[in-house]
DNA sequence: GGCCTAATGTACGAATTGGTGAATTAGCTC
DNA sequence: GAGCTAATTCACCAATTCGTACATTAGGCC
């Protein structure tokens, strides 16, 4: 999965691997400490000393290979983004009649926020900075594209079926699973202090993960106005 | 509303105000100032110097009357939610049915917090520090309240009445609409980076609007599993 | 094996930034 | 108007934090 670097976290075979040159390894390396420390403390907060510190070079190897602080966040961002993007692509939904491909994307986008906690701080951090970066970045430019037309496709179907409803289009109910998925986990904090409901809590997460995929089926299967 | 300082924004009438010693305009003044820098930055983005330099006063009155960076920003927080608060407490939904009971109040979810863009802000700052401070306040825990109690009667109400499914609390409720509400607002960049749509466009909004109103009452209205 | 460059390490600096000590003044009380 | 305290001003500091100049070394190439 990740090149295999000088890595205290997984180096549990072999003879001791000796820190050898390979800017491969050292730039993976970086990215990932920088990835947890820009996740956790947003751009502002995050420490470039920090981030140094516990990788596997010095600090003068960020500014070699990223410039500057602003350099790495895009580099991570832009990281975290492609890689989500690469695991939405197996997404299968052939053969699923429109209700069921629905319901399954949003029981996929569930889950997939779910395994991928620092991507949604990411994006949390990116908007605080008004898009800055994203709205900049070529590599990010449309990289929605392939999900929605997914969703789109689906949807025609249901719509040329009479089962959906034809005044919404694929990024309103992009919009909507996703706001869902992305409020449970990003907003949990301030949502629990309030209400003193953890949306985390195994419990909630399974009645959740049916509520949204009942609520947008319900949904699209009710009469347009 | 707020109390008369003097300030620049609003002196228009009368002799020029000169600059008299009074606690509570100052405090009110840096308070304002400051819930400005810190929803546009970010806790650790926010600059103590800029926002003193706003401010109808000096650096050293922040500290006198807020003692730190970390207090100025918890009395930005408090202040802010407890303002949002006032708000909510004048929703009348007295003599609707459960179901307009429940658009109203999606509605009314809706315009708010397209009202309050700095709240909107502060609340994602507040979940990128994982709660760090609104779990310890006093003043808010349990600031919630309210809102769900009203929700749980409307609810009630309209599952007495056989209309709404049964398997679905005020918690869910309130969840749902507010998520829906906040993406909107807090994702809007990286949505529009990514799907090239503005979701605060007018007309898209009210679409959305319609759109979230229509979704929980169909989902509320359709049978419990 | 010598050479050359990419890659790495060391040490340091300038600017920013949160924070403070101590003097000063406005305005209330009597 | 003297006296007192809350409110305010001014000058200053220590630590952090991003960033860099420069020396060094690994290892591919011939």
């Amino acid at each position: 999965m990740a090149p295999r670097a000088t890595d205290t976290s997984d180096d549990s075979s072999g003879p001791t691997v000796k820190r050898r040159r390979n800017s491969d390894l050292t730039r993976h390396n970086i990215l990932e400490v920088a990835t947890e420390e820009f996740a956790d403390k947003g751009f502002a907060g995050a420490r470039i000393d920090e981030i140094a510190e516990r990788t596997h070079t010095t600090k003068r190897m960020l500014y070699y290979y990223f410039t500057d602080k602003e350099g790495l966040y895009k580099a991570v961002l832009e990281r975290s983004y492609l890689r989500i993007r690469e695991r939405e692509r197996d997404v299968d939904v052939e053969g699923l009649g429109p209700v069921e491909a629905i319901r399954a994307i949003a029981s996929l986008t569930f889950d997939h926020h779910e395994e991928n906690p620092d991507f949604i701080r990411l994006v949390s951090t990116e908007n605080i900075l008004r898009g800055e970066h994203i709205s900049r970045s070529e590599a990010l430019s449309n990289l929605g594209n392939p999900a929605a037309e997914l969703l789109s496709s689906i949807l025609e179907r249901g719509q040329a079926d009479g089962v959906f409803r034809t005044d919404v289009d694929a990024l309103d109910v992009h919009m909507t699973i996703s706001s869902f998925c992305v409020f449970r986990l990003s907003n949990r904090y301030t949502f629990e202090a309030l209400f003193g409901r953890d949306l985390t809590d195994p419990r909630h997460r399974e009645r959740l993960r049916a509520l949204l995929g009942d609520m947008i089926i319900a949904f699209l299967t009710s009469p347009s106005r």
